[in-house]
DNA sequence: GTCAGTTCTGGAATCGTATCCAGTCCGTCG
DNA sequence: CGACGGACTGGATACGATTCCAGAACTGAC
């Protein structure tokens, strides 16, 4: 930049004046300068930009996994609007560990991000929730609740409706017994699932469904669809809670033997790319992850601008099988 | 930093010294110091740290769509060791267009980052090329090449290895006439890819492979399979370039009714997850995703600590179809 | 006791930018 | 004609660290 003054004949606060596209900076003076940063190739530096003014153009995703299509997605959604408002997003993979949660809100804190995107691996953890209350950085959740005293923008899934509907359809052809391979418990959309599920079946006159929840691993859906088909009466309805489980809770029925749809229907949540060629048949309760990683960023740039945390509710979707 | 150094009641260069793990510290400093520290809860500032030092901890992943699980397995690989190196990994998604590549390459640049990770949507654009010559910024290539007074690491994928095994398995089966549903045309995967078919299916005896190459997009896996099986006579063997690709031929052979494997087989690059519930029944041909981003980030990691880019080759392994 | 050599410490300069403040110049109005 | 306000500009300072340099204190050797 001094360079550029020198070669321009100007001081360097005028450089500066010109190249942050400030008011009072007459038209003479801003050809020169152009014209020098033009001859030079220069460019501000980033660095010492966010180090003066405290805005780095950088946002933080706190994640489980970044390999889960998923998330992924969220990734993708949010990125493609970064890019184009001129933001980085540095990503993350907790593994669900809740330790490694706060690892990483303490990376960014450090790094000064102008905002983070939380998918916490457990919503209720003490450390994490302490750490979130003396930030001060804004703050847009995915599908997660946090204290009311903890300002932050959320993208809730309405998980009902969907829930709702496969429920709808499914009682409708006589099932009355239910079971959900639930993912990490501490988390809104495993509660909020359960809750969901209870209530519809409830509401349909089924049984009372059988919830076991633990992790968003292939291993508990092997294990626990297992411990649901040595279940006498055996469910006939079986929900898992996501892509991982679902891996787990289809090689345990296809070791099982278990016939679907006659012996025992699955619906599972999120459709993935290929999922209309798996077999067997399965129900899908769907949601738009590239559309939530969007518009988390959409209201975390609105909270660049100044305006107030809010929370946008987005729905959920029901795919019966092919039959 | 100043706080810290007037209540421990030393100089601000000392606090930075023992911060820093400088040598010459005697240890009744770094004790005043440390507890200082631990009493004010003091961190350092990165940007502050970058801006006097250079290095940003940072690196940046150019690659052509994070949500494509391959590259989101990439990244994860990446990123978990570049966390323990207390690196932060910038995501990007260039969409397969050449000119997002360069727009990354030049974002991350500005911002400083101490090295990239490259899976570039076309590896022959001359921009591209002209900008990644004039750069300094160590670099590791994910299966890309580059033109060799570019200095770069390499994670190299020897896709002969997979292919070879494929088409020895169907060639042994009586199959001759192999096709190859190929990816974006300017990129290492797809050249070898096509080069190693050719080769492989010409070494069997078979006859000449046909092969359309245009883009990871359902769109043209569909168009292009409709093409081939119009062809008179068709193949026999159908290649898939990737799982993007593989949505549109899956549903392009349902279309049509094709049999399989009766009537044609199948092969796909790259395992993804539930790829083993997937029906029709696929051969598949495999790499490790999350160890070749590993890999990646290691060879990064040995540059910053001054060693020469190297280029590493990593296996495929061929998967027959169930049967 | 002196001197050279270590070991440790403090002060100042620096990284590259943004912004406050003061000052110049000019036009306008009364 | 003087005062005043507005439009620009330059210089200095700050953001928060690292690192160079010089000096203080101490050690050991002669």
């Amino acid at each position: 930049m001094r360079i550029v003054a020198e070669r321009a004949g100007v001081a360097v606060s005028s450089v500066s004046r010109v190249l942050s596209g400030h008011e009072d900076v007459s038209s003479v003076m801003r050809n020169r300068v152009l014209d020098a940063v033009a001859a030079i190739g220069y460019e501000r530096d980033l660095l010492a930009q966010s180090l003066r003014t405290g805005a780095t153009y950088s946002v933080g995703f706190v994640a489980i996994d970044v390999a889960n299509p998923v998330i992924a997605l969220n990734a993708a959604g949010a990125e493609s609007l970064f890019r184009d408002a001129g933001y980085g997003l540095l990503i993350s993979s907790s593994g669900g560990d809740p330790d490694l949660d706060l690892h990483y809100l303490r990376h960014f804190e450090q790094r000064r991000v102008d905002g983070m995107i939380l998918s916490l691996a457990h919503e209720n953890n003490p450390d994490t929730l302490a750490l979130l209350r003396q930030l001060s950085t804004p703050l847009a959740l995915i599908d997660r609740t946090l204290p009311r005293e903890i300002p932050a923008s959320a993208v809730l899934h309405d998980h009902a409706t969907g829930i709702d509907a496969a429920v709808a359809d499914l009682a409708g052809r006589g099932h009355t017994r239910f079971a959900l391979v639930n993912g990490a418990p501490h988390v809104r959309p495993s509660k909020e699932r359960a809750r969901a599920l209870r209530r519809a079946v409830r509401a349909a006159g089924g049984e009372p469904v059988t919830v076991k929840a633990r992790a968003y691993s292939a291993e508990h859906g092997y294990t626990t669809t297992m411990s649901f088909l040595a279940a006498r009466p055996r469910p006939t309805v079986l929900f898992v809670g996501g892509n991982q489980i679902l891996a787990g809770a289809l090689r345990a029925l296809a070791e099982e033997g278990v016939r679907i749809p006659e012996d025992m229907e699955v619906v599972t949540f999120d459709k993935v790319a290929l999922s209309d060629f798996l077999r067997p048949p399965l129900g899908f309760v769907t949601r738009d992850p590239r559309g939530a990683g969007r518009l988390a960023a959409e209201l975390l740039l609105e909270q660049f601008d100044g305006a107030e945390p809010r929370t946008v509710t987005v729905p959920t979707a029901y795919e019966p099988a092919p039959r």
